[in-house]
DNA sequence: GTGGTCTAGACCACG
DNA sequence: GTGGTCTAGACCACT
């Protein structure tokens, strides 16, 4: 459910957290769900403590999740608001991305068919795994 | 011409890889033209000779450009080459982000029309600089 | 009448102990009143029963109850020292926020005013609970 | 000039932060002013590195200060915004306080005569540390 | 058992 | 040199 990729230049922490935020965003972890604990995904992922921890703190930060000291770590935000923030931030890399394809002069309609391949590759079977 | 944000958290050097590729792209430095010396344009941009160094060296390797002992470095690629790795490069970041919004259940429209949005807000103009 | 706050960064225990403090300040627990049982008082608030006894038993430590094994905890303050006690701490935090206020240049006849505000707004109705 | 008090439950690097929130707030670090760098902190006040990094990414967080990779971190906050927040963080605790004392009856006029002695006691000399 | 904090020591990219 | 990340292992308060 959760993958790491070490070669990735994105920190593991960082990792750790979009993929709960994805668990979040398709309804795999519901608001008030306990998520698991530091020291069992530490265990179960192989890797320190102190990396989960700083996933969660940063989530917690972000009031994506809240914390009971001595209980755990539970989900906060519902999927409304979590969808519109991260749609937001991608539209924004979309922004980015097509005033470079601008400059390299790449025409709209070629940039739109690769939208449209892009969602025929991956449509459906994405709430299976 | 170039321009450095410093506190982007993207390295100087690659900044500076991207302002030259632009400026190729563009036809502002074609083929055989020289690059300004490291010495200059550390001055210009108030940024370590090492850093400019480091852009040039990736430069280099990725073929963007030659260097000749003493007298500096040169512009390799003809636009071609050069768009055609940027398209891809870029079309890949596409293909991540579409995956994304994929399970945003963001609609295929929305993202087409989106694009839309960018083209016309940037058309023309760009080439000027 | 006890308010638990389980996103409050203070521990549960020290809330209860809190709030039983107020109770007793407000005299609506009286020299020689039984508190509720641990079970009763972890029953009603959905609190680890284990929680109520650390109150209960810092609360005997302070001197503030005493317990009668097999029987349960009971009021041993009377007023006067616990509202003392009580005041005396509030003036310690109040020296520490003054000290910070004076870095902070707030004047401090701006200081007063604000004192006068909070006591307008509270005073009566304090006491009906 | 940034002193840490190990006893205290408040955690080292909120200790810090607030040591250099004062520092800023006096004057004594102004806009773009250099922090000093992690490891040289962490040697002065024999403080493990990780720990100053905690404070330092926390002020980074809260948009106090900004950190180049490579050349360190510097104060971006001017004095005027953060006095207003912190002069609002203060008055809140404040209210709490003066709720407590209302309900232990202490008069309005007592708590203010406190406030003028503190504020007596402290006046000036703030600055010569 | 839980999360929160801290230390010690390491590696990396960047300038 | 700098900040950023990670590991390993420890202690604490709280439930």
């Amino acid at each position: 459910m959760i993958t790491i990729d070490y070669k990735d230049r994105k920190p593991i922490y960082e990792q750790l957290m979009d993929n709960i935020k994805t668990l979040i965003i398709r309804g795999a972890l519901l608001r008030d769900d306990q998520l698991p604990s530091v020291r069992q995904l530490a265990n179960e992922l192989a890797i320190n403590p102190n990396t989960i921890q700083k996933a969660y703190s940063e989530l917690e930060r972000q009031g994506i999740t809240y914390s009971l000291k001595g209980r755990g770590s539970f989900v906060a935000s519902n999927l409304v608001e979590l969808r519109s923030s991260q749609k937001q931030l991608l539209f924004g890399e979309l922004a980015t991305i097509s005033h470079e394809l601008i400059q390299l002069e790449v025409p709209e309609d070629e940039v739109k068919d690769k939208i449209g391949e892009f969602y025929q590759g991956n449509k459906g079977g994405e709430l299976d795994d």
